[in-house]
DNA sequence: CAGTTTGTTCAGTATATTTTGAACACTATG
DNA sequence: CATAGTGTTCAAAATATACTGAACAAACTG
């Protein structure tokens, strides 16, 4: 017989935790909670779920599983797939890591690190036309901003070399 | 002559762009705006700043910065620095990109990626006396879950190879 | 086409995180 | 040892973020 912890929900003890783990791994992805959840229970499931089932499940909100099943989609980290005869949408976690990892990289760290590329260029030109104390020691060190997002692009080919498939 | 945006604050333009540009970083790695702030006026200054430089600089309050710095300091992104003749701490913004990804990855990433492990652990354990739909399928998946942790783990000092000094 | 089922959107609410500022501890200094 | 200078802490306030649920849109169904 297996107690509930806080809210009644309907996976088992074993579930429960595996849900937990990636509650854990969205955090420190700066993801929403119940994105993490909804992929977790996607992950543990041996059957693809919709919307519903993962809302019941979790006891979490329409909205959220709705906006959740988004953003896993957004980086390729599930998987719609047709079930014939069924009108519903069904989801499956993807399970290649090399794909989740490339995905998230290329739509969640790609956009910020091309508007910090916009972002040095634009202090380059008002370098030019602004007075600052030391322009010598200024100058410098914009270019190891420069350099910095130099070495930093070079890293995730190479993530996904090492990672794998 | 330079127009204030929002409120007044004594940095020039070009010093608050790079500042701004610290404080996407900061917002990329999950850590206060606050945090990154600090380190982009010491990284864009010239000499050595104490507590209170930055809070005026800035415009922020001293508990802030007082967290600031201690939270740049814990993973070495800046070093206080010995003025003689003076009382108060100076700091400076470390330059090494390769110290400050280390010095993060170690004490920001590392202890989620212990309590991963464990956490596995813990599943494993749980699987052994408790019923799961599918038993199988189920230690599949934790075996996949350590290997990706294995892959992970794998990561960190590759990209310090790479990105080098 | 009227009614159902499914999924999305978004304004309002709830929650979590960050910041503030006043109280405190510590040290130096006269 | 009283006072001033420096940095820390933490409870309360401010802010940012995520979640909810009702209203909606779209697509099927009889």
């Amino acid at each position: 017989m297996e107690h509930s912890f806080g809210k009644e929900c309907a996976l088992g003890l074993v579930e429960r935790e595996v849900v937990e783990f990636f509650v854990r791994m969205a955090n420190v992805l700066n993801l929403p909670r119940s994105v993490g959840e909804i992929y977790g229970v996607l992950f543990v499931s041996s059957k693809p779920l919709c919307l519903d089932d993962c809302r019941a499940l979790l006891g979490i909100s329409k909205g959220s599983t709705s906006q959740g099943l988004r953003i896993l989609r957004s980086f390729g980290a599930i998987r719609t797939v047709y079930v014939p005869g069924d009108r519903k949408d069904y989801h499956i976690a993807e399970t290649s890591l090399r794909k989740i990892v490339s995905g998230f990289a290329k739509e969640q760290i790609q956009p910020h690190v091309v508007s910090g590329k916009e972002r040095v260029q634009r202090i380059r030109e008002l370098l030019e036309d602004h007075k600052v104390d030391n322009p010598d020691d200024m100058r410098e060190k914009i270019d190891m901003l420069e350099n910095w997002q130099k070495r930093a692009n070079s890293v995730l080919p190479l993530v996904l070399k090492l990672i794998g498939k």
